[in-house]
Order: C-alpha cells, then structure tokens, then sequence
DNA sequence: CTGCAATAGTTGGGAGTTAAACTATTCTGC
DNA sequence: GCAGAATAGTTTAACTCCCAACTATTGCAG
C-alpha cells in the first residue's frame, strides 16, 4: 500500500539543488510548473491518506462516495448515482455488487420502471458510512491545518473552476458528452 | 485496492431527496464541500483537456510524463523515473517496452551496474517530446486564462503543500518506508 | 397491436495501476 | 571467496476505469 511518492521536495533539510531537481535529484523540468502534473500527485496523495484515516474499516475509500451519495439519496438509481459520482455507470455495477453483497446496500426493483434500481441503505450501511464520515471529518480537518482554513475555500473554488471550465471546454471541442 | 477516487469530509445531516441538489439533481451532501473529491474531479478534467490537446499525437498523455523525465534526465534508471512519476515501477515496464519498441527510446544496460537500464530519448523521441511539449503549453496557457496567472502560482504552491505535507503524514503515520 | 427509438443496467475488452513474488546482479561481512 | 541482504527490473494477479455492445424494459408512433 506504501507508494513512494518522492517527488518535490519542499521542505526537507538537503535541499542545495534549488534550482529545478526535486528531493531525489530528478530534474522535472517543465512539469515543476505544471497544473495538472500537480493535481494528479495531490489527488494521490489526498487519496492515499484518506485511505490511511479510513485503515482498519473495511471498505475501500472509492465505495465512501458511493455510500454517501446512496446515504443522501434513499431511492436513487445507478444512473443518477453513477453522474453524481462523475464515472461511467459501468464502473458501478461490481461496486454496488459488492456492497449489496456484504448488505451494506439493498437494490430494489420498481414496479413503476422495472428497469431501474432504487437504491437504499441496510442499517448496517448507514452504520458504516458514518464511520466513514467520522474519518472523512479527521482528514478533512487535517487539510485544514495543511493549508488553512481560509486558503482553502479559495482553493475549492478553484478547483471548481477548473472542473467547468474544462468541461464547458471539453463540449466546444467535439468530444461529445450527454447533457442532462 | 488503492487506485480510485477519494472522498473527505464532514457535513450536515438532512435526508431529504429533492432540494438541494447539484446540477444531476443529486444531493451531493458532504461532498460538496471535501476537497479529494474535487481533487479527482479537477485532476480528471485536466488530463481530458490535455489529451484533446494532444490528440492527433500518437502518444497517451500518461507516457508524456515518462518522455518528458526522461529527455531532462539522460540516462534515468527506471527505479528513479518511477519515484520521479509517483508511479509503482512495475507500471514502468510496459509503458517502456512500448517506447523502446515505437523507438522513441533506448535502455542501455551498463557495465557498471548491469542490472539498472539507462534510458535516453533518441532524435525520434526527443522530437515527439518537443511537439508533446508544444500542447503541453497550450494546455496550461489554457488554465492561466481559466483561474489566472497570479492566482496560479498560489494554486501551485498549495497542491504542492498538500502533496508534501501528506506524503510527510505517510511517515509519520506509520506506514513503512524506505529510507532516503 | 406492431415496430422502433430511448433508457436502465450488465457484459466484455483494453488501458492503467498497485502489491507481491520472482530473477538476476551487486553489496556486505566474515 | 561465499552466504545472505539489498537492489533493478519483470511478471502475475487483482482492481478500477472507460467505452462500446448487448439485454430487457418502457414509450411512442402508426
């Protein structure tokens, strides 16, 4: 589970090679100045502390967000569950397999639409997600201490920025994507 | 089991379904406010922007990375190029073995240490490398205008503090690691 | 009712990732 | 030297993800 994320080195002591190499002597190059370059090791890392936080409950931090979006929306189908969560509906087929069969999930089939799922939490789900939620709150605050409280709404916001803006981008440029 | 997405959080409690809602309609709940999930939803956004960037290139962007340390780092091993990319260096072999064998690069063993790779570019690599670099620079022209150069450099320098600051938490949390 | 488009969910293939086991080589201590 | 630890790279298994094709159901002409 140790991933060596070594890269940018920006605090330890033995730091001469100022200049553009990172604490393990790796010339970056133009990707010390990169945007997305950056996001995907921060959202590595976010990643694997959170997993940290959540260690010792069983259930990989991926499924949190599903049980949460499940937990907030008794009745909800894959569909819709699966846009909330920005992934491919595909990908949410084994995961909802998965929780329904550890019964952390109940899926429910309508008479209305006997296509569709409702999807619900069991007792024993809500139960989890709020351990979850618990170690979500202690990583969060954690965040909080890293970057401040105050910088981070600005730094929401503009990863929200970013998110639409690239989106809205993402339309104009030919690559199809259903609108709602 | 570590390779999805990443959630944090805190958040009220209220279980209603219809109010609220983001633009799906979902109640997106604590999530709206945690910073992993929009660090992946941001983080997703820029390597599709980039990739539209760089389509017409026969070349995914993850190996842009990989062309990009090695062109500033002659001679890399590919232990090292894997820390440099925060990437497990098992990942590493089949990328390279496609590289070596599209002859955009070299592994050179050494007399030295004839278990390590030295890996270079060759002129044909090296000049995919410069045209990869080109929408590279288009893409990030791109997020200057979306969230501003001045306000870039703060976004920068956050993403780097968490990444350090939480790769530093890794240490401290227990999980093993190897010394540097 | 019949035919056909649209929708909900599943399946299969390909790409990318990690962790663990493995091979080959180098290093260390005696 | 030699035995055993450490290191570089590869392989394998399991997982997540997307996309495209598929099945089943619904809705809507006609």
């Amino acid at each position: 589970m140790v991933a060596e994320l070594n890269i940018l080195g920006n605090g330890p002591a033995r730091t001469r090679r100022t200049e553009a190499k990172a604490s393990s002597g790796v010339d970056l190059g133009p990707l010390e100045g990169w945007i997305g370059f950056h996001l995907r090791l921060a959202q590595n890392a976010s990643f694997q502390a959170f997993a940290r936080e959540a260690r010792g409950i069983d259930l990989s931090p991926g499924r949190f967000a599903v049980l949460m979006l499940i937990g907030r929306n008794p009745g909800i189908s894959q569909t819709a569950l699966s846009r909330a969560n920005a992934r491919d509906k595909s990908s949410l087929t084994p995961v909802l397999d998965d929780l329904e069969r550890r019964k952390l999930i109940k899926r429910t089939r309508t008479r209305r639409d006997r296509r569709s799922y409702q999807l619900t939490l069991t007792p024993a789900g809500d139960r989890l997600l709020q351990q979850l939620t618990a170690c979500a709150e202690r990583h969060d605050a954690n965040l909080d201490r890293i970057i401040g409280t105050k910088n981070k709404a600005r730094f929401l916001q503009t990863l929200k920025k970013l998110i639409a803006e690239l989106a809205g981008d993402e339309r104009a440029n030919g690559a199809s994507r259903e609108r709602d």
